[in-house]
DNA sequence: CGTCAGGTAGCCA
DNA sequence: TGGCTACCTGAC
């Protein structure tokens, strides 16, 4: 199946970070995420796909948000100008909220390609596997599946085995329905988990419960948020919330994403 | 070896 | 609130 984009760059948005579960193979992108399995390559303005049908590809890669409104919010300045310069195409995924915690507890103190490594084997000690064509993956366990403490351990996340054992007890539809909730209220869920602080709910809220106004405050939105609005003066996150909230409102999390995205050179 | 990497809990002022 | 430190692990 094919689909027409806009305004979209594949590469930039499965490799800048936001998503783990993925390989490339001959130029296209075998993505794993919680039960589904698909293929998707890009040609300039065609989207081609496989695993899944239009409306979940279109979900998934937020097609639908105004990308020229959100855009137009956010560029109040050069510097966020040439961001998005640097970034254009880049859209935030839209994932499933259970997989996306996790994924996201696993991202404490780590670099991508260790959560990438610890993702993946979570999926593969405690997820069934799955197939598409020849190429094989595994679904991503559901909550209650995690419940073997030592087994979450040999999947090497160290000291964050704890917080996913208790993290499996959540109910899944409380979860679910902190998209139809506003920011504040999903905040104070998720930070409410044990070993979900303030960085990785932000995470979960911006790569999950559609909260476009979530600005997570990791170490490299600290030091470019620095540079460019601070004067290189080292101030805490509340000061780079509360400026991002107030220069880049609703849309505050695409202003994360290019930002994060420009300053990492990615891709 | 020490340091660092997309943080958080627990403790203290 | 704000500041401090231990913490699993693997790469350099």
């Amino acid at each position: 199946m094919q689909l027409k984009v806009k305004d979209f760059d594949l590469k930039k948005t499965i490799e800048c970070g936001q998503f783990f579960r993925y390989e490339l193979i001959d130029g296209k992108y075998y993505l794993a995420h919680r039960d589904n399995l698909l293929v998707v390559e890009q040609q300039k303005d065609k989207l081609i796909f496989k695993g899944a049908t239009e409306k979940f590809i279109k979900s998934f890669f937020r097609l639908n948000d105004p990308y020229k409104e959100i855009i137009s919010t956010i560029s109040t300045d050069k510097h966020m100008n040439q961001a998005v310069e640097k970034s254009f195409g880049l859209r935030i995924i839209r994932q499933d909220p259970w997989e996306c915690l996790i994924s996201y507890i696993c991202s404490q103190n780590s670099n991508i390609p260790r959560i990438r490594k610890k993702v993946n084997c979570i999926a593969k000690t405690f997820g069934k596997k799955t197939s598409l064509g020849s190429f094989q993956n595994y679904t991503f366990p559901n909550p209650g599946e995690l419940n073997n403490f030592e087994k979450i351990k040999t999947c090497k996340v160290g000291y964050r085995a704890k917080y996913i054992h208790k993290a499996n007890n959540i109910n899944e539809h409380e979860l679910m329905d902190l998209r139809k909730k506003d920011y504040n209220e999903a905040m104070k869920y998720l930070q409410n988990l044990f070993g979900v602080g303030e960085k990785v709910a932000d995470c979960v809220c911006m790569f999950s419960l559609d909260k476009l106004n979530a600005f997570p405050v990791d170490v490299w939105i600290k030091r470019v948020m620095q540079e460019l609005y601070f004067n290189n003066k080292i101030v805490s996150n509340k000061q780079i919330k509360e400026l991002a909230n107030n220069k880049f409102g609703k849309y505050a999390a695409y202003a994360n994403q290019f930002l994060y995205f420009s300053r990492r050179k990615l891709v």
